[in-house]
DNA sequence: CATTCGATCGAC
DNA sequence: TCGATCGAATGA
């Protein structure tokens, strides 16, 4: 069995961690140690969370986790740096935004210790975005939010919420073939039955091979 | 400087 | 299965 499919919102979660604060609002802002901790953990522990840029609010059903310098798939496979993939190596909590195929943007966040380059790959949206690129565009989502942390209570930042009632699935990721034996590794996530999941993904089986 | 290719998407 | 579309990466 697995060690995948965690309740990771059941362990102490930093946001929730009895402020003086109540309600809803900045509090509930995810803070910094929710991101600064296992990449496998943090992407299945965003499914269900909201993402908010202004006023615009998707609740986040579809993940991909990018483990590292070892991942063949990771835009920071080898320890590669470069301009692009620079924030990757930054503090965790921040967003990495790239331009990809002439025409989107793709959201990541970033994760554990800085100095190593991992992050999460938002693919799905719940309402309106349907793949990483959909995602980017509905919310309005560009290179110039590259490098913004999402912890700072700003525009762009994720809230907090209960864990997802959905049983959570594991999958490939798309678009990796490239990576020999880490294009097949289940580093994919998302929410069973969410009908805003990636197409080709939903109807098919999350093994399959 | 030239060339290749991509963590995509939607039409066929 | 394929074309759109162009910046990033790589190599000469």
């Amino acid at each position: 069995m697995a060690l995948v499919l965690i309740k990771s919102d059941e362990r102490p979660d930093p946001a929730r961690a009895g402020g003086p604060q109540s309600a809803s609002g900045p509090q509930d802002v995810l803070p910094r140690s929710f991101y600064q901790r296992p990449t496998l953990l943090v992407a299945q522990a965003l499914l269900g969370k909201t993402l908010v840029h202004g006023d615009l609010r998707v609740r986040i059903v579809e993940t991909e986790a990018y483990l590292g310098p070892d991942d063949l798939a990771s835009h920071a496979a080898g320890w590669r740096r470069t301009p692009r993939n620079e924030v990757m190596y930054g503090p965790a909590g921040h967003a990495y935004v790239y331009f990809i195929y002439g025409m989107y943007f793709c959201l990541n966040v970033v994760t554990e210790d800085e100095g190593f380059p991992t992050a999460v790959l938002i693919r799905a949206g719940d309402p309106g975005a349907r793949g990483p690129g959909v995602l980017c565009r509905e919310l309005g989502l560009t290179r110039e939010h590259n490098g913004l942390d999402l912890t700072a209570g700003g525009s762009l930042r994720i809230e907090a919420g209960p864990p997802p009632r959905e049983k959570v699935v594991e999958a490939p990721r798309v678009g990796v073939d490239y990576a020999a034996d880490w294009a097949a590794k289940p580093l994919r996530f998302y929410l069973d039955g969410n009908p805003w999941v990636s197409r080709k993904l939903r109807g098919r089986q999350p093994d399959v091979r």
